[in-house]
DNA sequence: AGTACGCCCTGGCCGC
DNA sequence: TGCGGCCAGGGCGTAC
């Protein structure tokens, strides 16, 4: 479910509520939240009694950094970390695996309807190798340079941006919204993109992953922040389920198409 | 290396 | 109202 911009949302919601505070409690209720590493019973107890020196965002992932190890966290499709402070806040239902008491008050827990989320734990200075995603698009890396390397790739334009290994934290909404902007088609192959597109693409990269933060994020279906508010940046999509209506742009009747397993939505006037 | 497919899950929506 | 089929923002393993 949540890309870039929602996790980054997610993730500024939560920081000055766990930071610096200690994790007294720790109980994950289902074993395929530890699946990628160990079981529920060893993640809670790396958890146990650990401080929150800072949580930071990898792409789609959440990193707890604990000291030397880190608790790594990845929504999925439908997952959602919520917070509740004492006696206010998300309250637990069937859909709740995992929760994290913390000193002071405060419980943080992860809820997640389809499962395919995960959670667990790995050494810091091993993350960045195991996870092994790739630029971070909105950091000063993402240089036009780095991204026509990138380009470099025999696949189609759209599946480049969703390859987590080459740009981190693009989903299938923000891959659609970037193209549209940048007026690319998602079928292009990466490599026929010249240098005027690669620039107008990663600057839209930027521009719309920025606005989805700003907006709180894309709630299509159950996309929630950490205090279980909607985001309102469904409202600025401009090709994403838009497929039958006019293009914002041309008028064009908006087009959905599969590509790579995935829904794909552009306009076929804007977009070559 | 790239692509297609099945699969992991649950729930919402649509058509009948 | 009920039911089957299809769809979904992610990503992995396998086969080609």
């Amino acid at each position: 479910m949540p890309e870039l911009p929602e996790v980054e949302v997610i993730r500024r919601d939560l920081v000055e509520r766990v930071q610096g505070r200690r994790i007294q409690r720790a109980k994950i209720g289902e074993t395929r939240l530890t699946r990628r590493r160990g079981t529920p019973h060893e993640v809670e107890a790396a958890l146990i009694g650990r401080r929150v020196n800072a949580l930071r965002r990898r792409g789609k992932f959440f990193l707890f950094d604990l000291g030397r190890d880190s608790l790594v966290v990845r929504l999925g499709m439908t997952g959602q970390l919520l917070w509740s402070g004492d006696g206010d806040g998300f309250r637990p239902d069937q859909h709740t695996h995992a929760h994290l008491v913390f000193s002071g008050g405060g419980t943080l827990y992860y809820r997640d309807i389809r499962k395919f989320g995960e959670m667990f734990v790995l050494p810091t200075g091993s993350v960045e190798r195991t996870l092994g995603v790739g630029v971070e698009p909105l950091d000063a890396e993402f240089t036009l340079g780095a991204f026509r390397e990138i380009c470099r790739a025999s696949t189609k334009v759209k599946s480049l941006l969703l390859n987590q290994a080459k740009v981190a934290g693009i989903g299938n909404i923000y891959a659609d919204e970037a193209l549209f902007r940048a007026r690319i088609r998602p079928t292009r192959g990466a490599a026929s993109l010249r240098v005027d597109e690669i620039r107008a693409l990663r600057r839209a990269i930027r521009e719309v992953l920025q606005a989805g933060i700003r907006h709180r994020g894309s709630s299509i279906s159950n996309y929630r922040d950490a205090c279980g508010q909607p985001g309102r940046f469904v409202a600025l999509h401009r090709v994403y389920h838009r497929h039958g209506k006019p293009c914002v742009r041309c008028g064009s009747v908006i087009r959905k198409i599969v590509l790579g397993q995935r829904s794909t939505h552009f306009c076929p006037t804007c977009q070559r």
